[in-house]
DNA sequence: ATATTGTTGAGCGTTTCTGTCAACAATACA
DNA sequence: TGTATTGTTGACAGAAACGCTCAACAATAT
């Protein structure tokens, strides 16, 4: 049950741009870079966010994101819908005709009840939940798991292409 | 969000054993056909339920699995944490120290509360909540998803070694 | 002994995840 | 108009996780 990367990293960009951008829209770059995430990689995560309807995007010089509405109208029910998916934690708490013992099913409910309440908790907080804490520390980060999982990643042929950043993810 | 298969058929495994030992153990043979879950795998899923103290299991003829404690005094939150592993979102949740920004993340405490929003409703029930319902039918199943993903799994050589089984999952 | 049943680890094919690259579209500004 | 800047999109690749099988093994009953 670990969330993706997609959805760390889209929230956090979220945050970073809700703290950055006051007037002006925030370059994907500069996120990137504070938030320690690929700029190519962060495109592909902030893309629904936009097709979503909370970001707005502008192309071009003095271009970049920004939020489309205030972040107490942005419910991160929905972001995490837009970056994760489904929050259900089976199909067929949301689709029961994808299986035929819905209705009478042991479990079924049990998953429901889960998501419902996964569902709950994102649904009573808007972005401005995120932002009252007073860390606009938001340059440097998390040693990104592939750091911790082995003893030594090894880095065959010293290929530190991904290493050189150092540090990237985790909440 | 996903849950895998390991929780819904381990958790199916569970309300059959539970439904079907009343005195004996149950051969792992039977759950797999009554749940439609192959032996092989299910050997696999049964396993941590066995070291974890949910289940007794006896050797040789006759042999099985059994509850190792009443239905009511079986946690669900154990048997998910079992089968699943930790039910935080984020490894940051219950290891602060394997991110520096932890203690000022923005995002990590939102994170925890859903992790939280999970935990609370697992630990909340035991696995009578699942018998309570008067579903006694656990025979027969769910489509397997990968038989709801392609149209045609063509099912190269005529190999149905899977495929006979007809259906398996779900819930 | 032998058949039965659970236990464990190795491994394999597929899917998903994470991330990169490249072509492209739109905009600002000279 | 042209050029640099910025976002948009799709194809793709490596790595990891998932789902599952197989085979060798251990324990028990008869």
């Amino acid at each position: 049950m670990k969330l993706g990367t997609r959805a760390r990293y889209g929230m956090r960009a979220l945050v970073d741009i809700a703290t950055y951008s006051k007037d002006e829209p925030v370059r994907l770059k500069e996120i990137a870079r504070r938030q320690n995430v690929s700029l190519s990689y962060l495109e592909h995560i902030v893309g629904p966010l936009i097709s979503g309807g909370i970001l707005r995007s502008i192309r071009g010089p003095g271009g970049g994101v920004s939020l489309l509405r205030k972040p107490e109208d942005i419910q991160l029910v929905q972001v995490m819908q837009l970056l994760e998916g489904s929050l259900s934690t089976t199909d067929c708490v949301l689709n029961p005709e994808v299986c035929p013992r819905s209705e009478q099913c042991a479990t079924r409910s049990l998953w429901a009840e889960i998501s419902d309440a996964m569902h709950e908790v994102l649904s009573r907080k808007s972005l401005t939940d995120l932002l009252d804490r007073n860390d606009t520390v938001l340059e440097g980060s998390c040693v990104p798991q592939s750091f911790r999982r082995s003893q030594k990643p090894v880095s065959l042929s010293g290929n530190e292409a991904s290493g050189d950043r150092g540090e990237a993810s985790c909440g």
